[in-house]
DNA sequence: ATAGTAGGTTCCATTTTAGAACTTGTAAAG
DNA sequence: CTTTACAAGTTCTAAAATGGAACCTACTAT
């Protein structure tokens, strides 16, 4: 399978990835959140080529994340600014940190600490449920067919990467 | 840059990134959460080729998330199972679960659904604050420079990914 | 007149990847 | 006792993606 058909997989890490799974998208919306929006300011800061940065700006334009915005005219120049469907790849980027924090310390200690306005402490971000507030993890929450999957189970097709245990699962509980 | 220099670099995104974040690792990761240990379930599922399967599967037992053992010895078969390191890559998934949801639905609606075992619902799992439990969200949160990063600045290396305004705001700040 | 800045594009050598075929060892089916 | 299937890889080759350097254009400052 070729990386650009994932985008019509059912399910929504493989769409996700499909946006910002490659090499270099998720640092260059890092750098958006730290309020870099100029070309060459992306590419000190990443050290990707010119080549491939253009190309990845343009793929975030396209996708929306990015918008492309004039600032003057002569000679033309642009810069790129998250939209509101950018800034919802912010929960991603802190628990892509959180992780990092955690697992990938070379021994300095933790490069950046996040602080919440809120409550004025510094904060390490955690999953909690949007209807009882109570932590959300691996343990405590399973997956059940949204309508998604269920559609196109009843048109036959069966997304493949559900195992074949999850999928009678679903089969005998929803009489498919 | 090369890609496999990034690890290096002072940024807990760009050193996560360096494990997780190349095509296809996330989702034989998302597989595992689905309970899928096995080399041809990862390949059928996924639909990657095996090749690079191989290869990336050696990565993650590399890198620690997941563990290879042998279930049976004649002929030699072994399956893939997630570690603490791996299994802390959850909040990862679900917040690209969450942004696929949200801005990536085909028309059929939201593929999976996520439910709380605690309270009993659905749950759109968000970021929380540790410390005082309010939502965390780019507007409400800042970073600062953590022991990671004043290590390096003492050391007279500036991290390249950090914004010169933010910077000056670090060195002013803490008199560096 | 020269150098610098900003935002690219073009070219080529190198690296990575997909896909198909092949391997090894066992067990089950005809 | 020969073929087929299964599981987990490995090997090969063509195609695609990438990195790096050089080039281009249109100003501005020295």
């Amino acid at each position: 399978m070729r990386w650009n058909e994932i985008d019509t997989d059912v399910c929504s890490v493989a769409r996700t990835l499909s946006v910002v799974g490659d090499r270099w998208t998720l640092l260059i919306l890092r750098d958006c959140f730290l309020g870099i929006r100029r070309f060459d300011e992306f590419q000190k800061s990443i050290g990707l080529s010119r080549h491939r940065l253009t190309d990845r700006l343009n793929k975030l334009v396209e996708h929306g994340l990015l918008e492309k915005k004039q600032y003057q005219d002569n000679p033309p120049r642009s810069e790129y600014l998250l939209t509101e469907k950018g800034k919802d790849i912010h929960p991603v980027l802190v628990t892509l940190t959180g992780w990092g924090n955690k697992w990938m310390d070379d021994g300095d200690g933790v490069p950046l600490l996040y602080h919440h306005k809120t409550c004025g402490h510094e904060t390490k971000p955690v999953l909690s449920c949007d209807h009882c507030g109570e932590s959300i993890e691996a343990g405590n929450m399973y997956v059940a067919p949204g309508p998604g999957i269920l559609e196109k189970l009843k048109r036959g097709a069966s997304p493949g990467y559900i195992p074949k245990r999850l999928l009678k699962a679903f089969q005998t509980k929803f009489n498919l």
